[in-house]
DNA sequence: GCCCTTGTTACGCC
DNA sequence: AGGCGTAACAAGGG
């Protein structure tokens, strides 16, 4: 499923269309959006891209009058099943729990470039329609990203909270970009019972999670994004031997969602 | 054809 | 006021 990691894999493929001219636009007419959006966009120049957690923000600016561009913005949301797909190559061919079939039906978002800029295109292909399309996203999370956390911020934003480790790690206005499966990944590497109130981490355990984050968040990017984690989706699915020390796996509902968690090293 | 899956939001409660 | 838990949501796949 797109995570924060997907979402920057998603961000570095746009890239390359950074200056080309947008010709047509088409949005899946369910989109709030869709017909503002269609209206907007034609003209415009892609002047970047960023990224705000799990968002994917595309950033134009007027042809007509580069150096005072509208900053015309629209901010794109995966769900859990969106795909971002540039110039016809999909940047991550296998999502988990995602079809790996492109049917152009489930295309929710075109943009054309015109020929004289470059060409080219760029979709997102969502089965599930769960994309979200912003234009001028005002209030995206605001939460420290998840490639950005320190162990004095995080230990900030966990004071005074009850609720579960997992279910404040899954608060995007708490850590931008982290999902169910990261969030397993790092309290597997971190040893933290995913159930424990998030105020009873000590420093030790602060610091052990964010040292995780910082060495599993890079090598899975590298690796492809969220499913390239040790607690991968062969060991999610089949509870066998935990890959960090050996013990049975066990799976369970943490804040509401499937967990897969280690008994034997996570306390 | 029921039930599983994800992230976000809308609620009700405390 | 705001943290917290939970249900609901779409739709494809098993």
């Amino acid at each position: 499923m797109p995570e924060g990691l997907e979402a920057e894999i998603y961000r570095r493929s746009a890239l390359v269309a950074v200056g080309r001219q947008v010709e047509s636009v088409l949005v899946d007419p369910a989109q709030p959006q869709a017909e503002e959006i269609a209206a907007s966009l034609p003209g415009e120049v892609l002047g970047g891209v960023e990224r705000v957690g799990k968002h994917v923000v595309l950033e134009f600016e007027s042809s007509s009058d580069p150096d005072h561009g509208d900053g015309l913005r629209l901010g794109v949301h995966f769900g859990m099943s969106g795909r971002l797909i540039v110039d016809d190559r999909a940047a991550i061919g296998e999502l988990v729990y995602a079809s790996n079939r492109l049917d152009p039906s489930w295309d929710r978002l075109v943009i054309e470039f015109t020929a004289a800029s470059g060409g080219g295109s760029i979709r997102v292909n969502d089965p599930r329609r769960w994309s979200k399309f912003v234009l001028d996203p005002g209030q995206l999370p605001v939460g420290v990203d998840l490639l950005d956390v320190t162990p004095a911020e995080l230990g900030r934003r966990l004071a005074d909270r009850t609720a579960s480790i997992k279910s404040v790690l899954l608060n995007q206005d708490v850590v931008a970009g982290l999902g169910n499966m990261l969030v397993d990944e790092v309290l597997s590497g971190a040893g933290i019972h995913p159930g424990r109130p998030a105020r009873d981490l000590d420093e030790a355990d602060i610091e052990r999670l964010v040292a995780t984050l910082d060495e599993r968040l890079p090598t899975m990017l590298a690796a492809g994004g969220s499913h390239a984690g040790l607690l991968d989706p062969a060991h999610r699915a089949s509870l066998g031997a935990c890959p960090r020390c050996g013990g049975g796996l066990e799976r369970s509902t943490v804040a509401g969602r499937t967990t897969v968690w280690c008994p034997d090293h996570q306390t």
